[in-house]
Parts: structure tokens; C-alpha cells; sequence
DNA sequence: CGAAAATTTGACATGACTCAACTGGAGTGG
DNA sequence: CCACTCCAGTTGAGTCATGTCAAATTTTCG
């Protein structure tokens, strides 16, 4: 499959597959073009694929019981969306993923992710350092959260990721960070000045 | 190794090793014993092992700039404990694993980690699946920080872990939900009042 | 029993939220 | 090319959840 070739490139890196594995691989995946606005996955629905992001934007969020929106994660190129504790248990998810720009993925369906894995040792291999990486940025997330404040939040983020405040809207930032989009209003004015 | 059957036990609810595979992996591991307060790892050391508790608890927090401490985990017998970042990429932590009892752990060592899981392909099943819960559960705990009042998290770590608030003092309970020791305080105060 | 550690209490401070009004740009249609 | 609307972002006043500090009380344990 042509618009594998990422993918491959993102696996060579971590483990190399021979070219059976690779096609055997290729045989067992899925291409798929979202457009803006386009969900991926709906809360309350089970997750059926793995996806990693070719192109394009993705937010993962869930809403609270207040109906209030909370932004988990964005996924842009060479990264991963879904909601893996849904995907792994096949329960509903508690999750949305919804694309913000059109977006295209490779796609690992469940009937086949495990099988797949027990085949090519290599990939269970690769799926385990990848989801070990997963893993130990969620549990720095969490430490960021207890112990910086709002604006050192906003600040790190666009050090951590500069590239991807400009492709979202403010308010999903705010979601993001954890705060409302008026203090995120105000925390901006505040570090524009201190610059000057 | 005697000490090692509650860990083979763990291991065989997600998957079955054979009698030879169990053997190797024991000549792998190691018993270790710590009393109360001394430490598993230390901040800026590398985690040179990931431990399966046995008996006892554990407490990971790191200290930050402004001397506080913030525990990111408690670990019982049958979890785990160890900074995987540390461990995974071999370099200086940035927690502390310290005992609150007289714990007991087994140990895998990092220099035979990824050998072992290379030679018992069910082992590194083991591992991706160990890693994908503590990671499932890690999104879900930033979920909770993000949408729920201290009080509602309180009540929910509760009932979530019934057993472990009466072996751990407050101080540190209200550390691990991120919160000071004396607004828990107060929280439990208001929660024993509407109980009865 | 006495000292040290943990917890509680109260007064006050502050970071972040709510709500409502306002601004400013990006279509869209006339 | 203007007027209208719509949405994102901004601003300000008031409020609430939680933090800080210091003192009082209770518990733990040698």
C-alpha cells in the first residue's frame, strides 16, 4: 500500500521489519481520508481501530457531565489517536476524536491488531515501546498539572509543541491547558507584555 | 525462586508461560527486601530496575523547585513500581520510589529486560498489555484532575482503593490528589458531616 | 509521660471561573 | 462595496475553590 510509507518509516525506527513482515503488515491495515469536522470515534461507541496520523489534525476530547468540553490530546503527523483503553477492552469509549482539519490515517482494526501482533513479534515489540513512550508523557502530564500554574502550562506547551498553536483555535488550547478561554485570554495579554 | 510465585501467578492471568519459560525468567529476576523509609530509586539516579510489589507499599513523588513534594502513585502488593521513563530510556529520573512498610519486591533488571522479553515473546505480550492499563488508567487520572472538585476526587480515590487511605497518612493522601493537607482537612470534614 | 509528628481550625489571600458585555474579523448576500 | 451576521477573542466585575500561614489540638511512639 503507497500511503503506508510513513508508517514504515516511523517502525524502521524503532524495529526493522524483513519485507514479508512488512507486506504482511500492509495486508492487515487500512488507509482512510477524514474530512474537517469528521469524527473518527464517538463517545459511547467502541473504539474499532488504532489510527496514525498521515496529515491533517485530530483532537481527542470528552464532555463532562456539565456539558462542558475536555480536550485529552491533539494528534498531528507520525503520532497516534484513539482511545486505547476502549480499543484494548473493546468497551465504549469515553472519548471523542474529531478532526479539525482533513486528516488522513493509517488504521489498525482490532480483529486483526492482536493477531497481527502475535505474528511479527517485532511489532509487539514496537507497540510496546510506543505505548511505554505514551505512558511516561501522560504520567508528565500529570505532574505539569499539580505543580505549574496556568501560565507556566502555556508556556510550556508552546515550547513542547510550537508548531501546533497556530493550527487551533485558542479555545480548544484553553480546553487543552485545563482553563477557560478567558484566562487563557488574559495569561496571552499577560506574557505579550512581559516580552515587550 | 520461592518468592517469585505471586508474580508468576500475576503474570499467568494475562498469559501462559511454560514450565522452561518460567525458569529462565526466574534466573532473570531478583527478591529484594527494603524496610520502611528507605528508598527505591532517587531522584537523578537511573532506575536500573522495574518492581513488582510483593508485600508492603510504596510511595513515587518528585520534589519540585520549590521544595514540595508530589506523589504521582502509591504501589501495593501485585502493582508495579519504577519510573518507566528512567528505566525505558535509561536516564536520570526525576522521582523518588520510597517505602511507607517493610515491602518486598521482585526486581527485573534493565540489563536483561529487553533479552528476556526478546527470548519469551509472551512476556513482551505480558509487558504491552501491563503497560497499555497503566496508561489507560494515567489518561483517566488526568481526566479526573481536569473535570472533578478535589472533594469528588477524594471520594471517588475511596472508593476506587477502599483499602489503602488507613495505611498512608493524610498528608500524603492529599499530596497524591494534589491538594493541601489542610483543604483535605477540611474536605473530610464536610464528608463525615454529610454522612451522617 | 513527654516530645515530635500529624491533623485541625480560622483568618485571610489569590488563582482561576462565571457571566455578561463588547470588539473585531470573516464570510455572505444584496 | 456596504450592511449584516456570526464566531472567536477580549475585558471587567464579582465569586468561589483552594492555598497560605500561624496557632491549637490530637495522635503516635519512644
Amino acid at each position: 500500500m503507497e500511503q503506508a510509507k510513513p508508517l514504515l518509516n516511523y517502525i524502521q525506527k524503532h524495529v526493522t521489519l524483513t519485507p514479508e513482515e512488512e507486506v504482511l503488515l500492509c495486508s492487515k491495515i487500512n488507509y482512510r481520508k477524514y474530512l474537517k469536522g469528521q469524527y473518527i470515534l464517538q463517545q459511547g461507541d467502541v473504539s474499532t481501530t488504532q489510527c496514525f496520523v498521515l496529515s491533517g489534525c485530530t483532537k481527542m476530547f470528552f464532555v463532562d457531565d456539565d456539558g462542558q468540553e475536555h480536550i485529552i490530546m491533539f494528534s498531528i503527523a507520525d503520532w497516534w489517536t484513539s482511545d486505547l483503553g476502549s480499543f484494548v477492552a473493546q468497551t465504549p469509549s469515553d472519548f471523542n476524536v474529531q478532526c479539525l482539519e482533513t486528516t488522513e490515517v493509517i488504521q489498525f482494526p482490532y480483529n486483526t491488531y492482536e493477531a497481527l501482533l502475535e505474528a511479527i513479534p517485532k511489532l509487539e515489540r514496537f507497540f510496546r515501546k510506543i505505548i511505554e513512550q505514551a505512558f511516561v508523557s501522560s504520567q508528565k502530564r500529570i505532574i505539569r498539572n499539580f505543580s505549574l500554574s496556568a501560565k507556566e502550562r502555556y508556556v510550556l506547551f508552546n515550547l513542547n509543541y510550537p508548531h501546533i498553536e497556530q493550527r487551533i483555535p485558542q479555545y480548544m488550547l484553553a480546553s487543552y491547558l485545563g482553563i477557560t478561554k478567558e484566562f487563557l485570554s488574559k495569561i496571552k495579554k499577560e506574557v505579550a507584555k512581559e516580552q515587550s
